[in-house]
RNA sequence: UGACCCAUGGUGUAACGGUAGCACUCCGGUUUUUGGUAUCGUCAGUCAAGGUUCGAAUCCUUGUGGGUCAACCA
């Protein structure tokens, strides 16, 4: 049998490589950690495709853990959000678990390390506990506090646990080294007081673990074999590795963290931080406008979950920073639809185009192909009649050989109709032109089998027939910032880059009648012009299209 | 004036001491009742300098460039 060598990436070498040392591969087991701050990105599609992928390569179980540890910032919302994106995205969870749900456990080891005199209780204020933190060239200095008796430390503790101090006035920090090189390491803060009400615990705790306490400890109350997280985290490892090794008991799977580069995408930002920004500061409609990077976004703008696997899959992991071209997310998207999204055609810019040698009251039902990349899909019916619109981009009264369109005196396709001549224009007083006059070949009819109907004639152009068109609302998105990389101009808030012009909205536009039966999240294409899906908003009475993303447009490209 | 991480076409990613490959983008040809799709093709890369080796993108040294670290955030 011949085998395929597929490459690794780094992550998947280190497990091949953890596997020959002998790790038994039933021991595999890996996690997916969000914090319930903010909904999930592209980013986070990366992350989700690495861990829930590498579950199903090696048959490992993989847990959703909301690392909820701060209840400042946390919301049972974002918790549905979250489950809702990665089930979406097509993955399932082996557990669905919380850092909260060890609370209890974490608490215990905090009195472990205490009695172990690795921590202890400090009272000083935050800004002197800064102070003596030093800088990452200068070593920091010991709290006064740092040799309290194991005794005093434990009765401190037992009172901030019990709710007898004020919010801020002490911390229980690990005692390790306030000379070391990393600062994560100089004594770092393992316990604060909170007085919040956490969204899955209410008020029975008044201290709350820190991240890099909870999170390597979680790690291995679950056993998770191999933990990845993003490189800025990278010098936490140390800590992750100190902290592990006060709890260890010498037989369980010690987990390992491994860092790897947060993927970027080009004229967007990626940071929850500032995505959330941009939602409070209403300068997107939500977290799930379609202008956001968001999973929400981007399935509501029309992209599919396989585009988004497709696309993480495709640019890979590694650890160097990097931007990626939005370009790449785009040829998903628009590679997938191609073969799967029916063809119709919408006028977004109409002019009127009237048939002169066509009988008034005349109607007739044409036939349309719905995908010619797909045999399967069939056809539909479509209406044409002797007034229709056409786009208005695409007639001139004159040009010159490269354009393929409607002009004076020259002829063009109808997409699945007839050849028409385009005669004479009406302007009004201000010379903008009202109504285009055509004569067309009666006997060109698409798919009669006539020699007329076979006549090579350069241009082919949509169009719609007004009395039977749908009057409809069409949103066109562009990138949400000007700049390719908004967030990386150290004296620029990145808000200065964005894109005034990133939603357009055409609300009269005009749809095949076939579109009426549509219903939220259907798409297609509008021919010629893009991938559309329907929006949220549509109702029966107003549909409502977003761009997904254009079609490919050599024409305009060649304008430029 | 520190420690740690990183460096391959425009972009993203392979090659694990033995032919620098793939995808996107860009540009061009062919086909086409979508200026789409498909198809064919072009352009284009190992940060630099030393060293080890028969042989270096890969190993070593130094430099350069980028990133991370001084939240009671994660």
């Amino acid at each position: 049998m011949a085998e395929e060598k597929k490459s690794l990436n780094f992550i998947e070498q280190i497990i091949k490589e953890d596997l020959k040392n002998g790790l038994d591969n039933t021991k595999l087991r890996f996690r997916f950690p969000p914090e319930p701050n903010g909904y999930l990105h592209i980013g986070h599609a990366a992350s989700i495709c690495l861990n829930f992928g590498l579950g199903q390569t090696y048959n490992a179980p993989v847990n959703l853990r909301f690392d909820d540890t701060n209840p400042t910032k946390e919301e049972q919302e974002y918790v549905d959000a979250i489950k809702k994106d990665i089930k979406w995205l097509g993955f399932e969870w082996d557990n669905e678990l919380y850092s909260s749900d060890y609370f209890q456990q974490l608490y215990e080891w905090a009195i472990l390390l205490i009695n172990n005199g690795k921590a202890y209780v400090d009272d000083q204020t935050s800004a002197q506990i800064a102070e003596q933190k030093g800088t990452p060239t200068q070593v920091g200095t010991d709290s006064p506090n740092r040799n309290r008796s194991v005794e005093e430390n434990l009765e401190l503790f037992e009172k901030m646990k019990n709710g007898d101090f004020k919010e801020g006035s002490h911390v229980l920090r690990a005692k390790i080294s306030m000379t070391a090189n990393n600062m994560l390491m100089r004594d770092p803060i393992i316990y604060r007081i909170l007085y919040k009400k956490h969204h899955r615990t209410g008020n029975d705790w008044n201290i709350y673990p820190m991240y890099d306490w909870t999170h390597g400890e979680s790690d291995y109350i679950e056993q998770i074999s191999h933990s990845f997280c993003t490189l800025e985290f990278n010098p936490h490892r140390e800590l992750y590795n100190w902290f592990l090794k006060q709890v260890y008991n010498g037989d369980n799977l010690k987990p390992k963290q491994r860092e790897f580069a947060r993927r970027n995408l080009s004229y967007t930002v990626m940071s929850k931080r500032k995505l959330l920004q941009l939602v409070e500061e209403e300068l997107v409609n939500g977290w799930d406008d379609p202008r956001m990077p968001t999973i929400s976004g981007l399935r509501r703008r029309g992209y599919t979950a396989k585009s988004i696997r497709d696309f993480s899959e495709t640019a890979g992991i590694a650890k160097r920073d990097n931007i990626t071209d939005i370009a790449l997310l785009e040829f998903h998207i628009k590679n997938e639809l191609n073969k799967t999204a029916p063809r119709v055609m919408a006028v977004l810019d109409p002019v009127k185009l009237v048939i002169t040698n066509y009988p008034e009251n005349k109607e007739e039902i044409l036939i349309a192909e719905n995908n010619p990349e797909d045999e399967n899909a069939g056809s539909r019916e479509v209406p044409f009649s002797r007034e229709i619109y056409i786009e208005r981009e695409d007639f001139r009264e004159q040009a010159n050989k490269k354009f393929f369109r409607l002009k004076l005196d020259k002829e063009v396709r109808l997409k699945n109709a007839y050849i028409i001549k385009a005669n004479s224009v009406v302007k009004d007083e201000s010379g903008e032109i009202t109504e285009i006059q055509c004569t067309y070949d009666e006997d060109s009819r698409s798919g009669s089998g006539s020699e007329a109907s076979k006549r090579k004639v350069k241009g082919t152009i949509h169009w719609v027939s007004i009395k039977h068109a749908i009057k409809a609302e069409v949103r066109l998105y562009d990138r949400l910032f000007t700049d390719e990389a908004p967030d990386s101009h150290k004296d620029k808030d990145f808000k200065e880059f964005i894109n005034p012009n990133s939603l357009k909205i055409i609300d009269n536009a005009f749809v095949e009648p076939s579109l009426k039966t549509a219903t939220v999240g259907n798409q297609f294409q509008f021919q010629r012009l893009g991938y559309f899906n329907i929006d949220n908003d549509s109702t029966k009475d107003n549909l409502v299209f977003n761009r997904t993303v254009p079609l490919r447009d050599s024409w305009a490209k060649q304008n430029k």
